[in-house]
DNA sequence: CTAGACATGTAACGAGTTACATGATTCA
DNA sequence: TGAATCATGTAACTCGTTACATGTCTAG
């Protein structure tokens, strides 16, 4: 139940158009809650139907043509009550730990490749927080709002920072292994 | 595409049946990949049909009968395929920024005390890593299967001391925040 | 002989993914 | 006028979750 309510505050924010949304989650929202343009339309659909959002009035009834939507009082009310709710920690679910399990098993031969390429990756997408860090939150800017989204931002490079300090272990640990074959 | 592999590396690890199997997916191996008993018969159902395991033969048809299963050389070959095959990372998706981020908009009222519960969540669990650390990863082992299955552990403490940190910083900010209510 | 634990399974739904369909606008 | 792009939407499928159904075994 999180895609409707990142719906709500990226609306919120600002009003748009499904595909403006769906720009939006492909930058800054997409760095922690990714969504495709279908899902997007599926949830905005069940969202007018709830009362929580409406089409800026504009009489376009038709495909093809954009249509714009704002937050209605219940929809706010409603992102308010799921901000402060009780929710449990979500366990992780990622492969690559799975992966290098199967890999105690099966043997380590062509992981090692993908490890490399998913420190790079990571090292990028790092490179990338860091310097919206410092376009975006340079030391004068601390209101409320930009405090929050700063801490936003400061977890994605922290996990950033956590996968390519795990992988570099992780290759070095590679590097001195014994046989390379199934175990 | 995870679970049927996560099942198979379960299997190779010792056979099991399918309660057996939701067991050991409730400690070590669901730290990093979770599963419920209803996904893991409708898997093993579809492994089986895949000719990739196959139950051990005992000759019980029925319901509330036992039945194991064994991985099949044509399951080890899979296995052994996707552990090597190139896979992109898995975006980041995680509600908790998503919350403070809403929060930024809608204001902070409620999300503090449950930052806390997850902050004390988390600092359980990282308790728990560390206790089987000691346990399971004496200075002594190292043979390549325990570096292995150590780097998977630590994939896990690295993980919630990320979240215990970010956790704490994110409480401190919201300690001197100015006003509570909506900004 | 029955209550409780053990064990396997069905059904229905919600969320996410992939492929495709359709209409409008713009510009060469 | 027709190709490219913008924009909204359908359909079909997989994966994960929740609730429930059914059968077996064992201890008291």
């Amino acid at each position: 139940m999180s895609l409707p309510h990142a719906i709500l505050t990226a609306l919120l924010e600002k009003p748009s158009s499904g595909l403006e949304l769906t720009r939006r989650f492909d930058k800054s929202i997409g760095y922690f809650w990714s969504a495709t343009h279908q899902q997007i339309y599926r949830e905005l659909g069940k969202l007018e139907a709830d009362g929580l959002i409406r089409a800026l009035p504009a009489e376009q009834p038709a495909r093809g043509q954009k249509k714009s939507y704002e937050v209605l009082p219940a929809g706010r009310d409603e992102l308010a009550r799921w901000t402060a709710a009780a929710q449990d920690p979500r366990p992780m679910r990622d492969p690559l730990p799975l992966r290098l399990r199967a890999a105690a098993v099966v043997g380590t031969t062509g992981l090692e490749a993908d490890l490399r390429r998913h420190l790079e990756l990571h090292e990028r997408q790092l490179a990338e927080y860091r310097e919206i860090e410092k376009r975006d939150f340079p030391p004068g800017k601390d209101g409320a709002e930009d405090r929050l989204r700063h801490l936003v931002l400061r977890a994605g490079i922290d996990l950033e920072t956590f996968w390519t300090q795990w992988l570099r272990h992780a290759l070095a640990e590679f590097a001195d292994l014994p046989g390379r074959g199934p175990a």
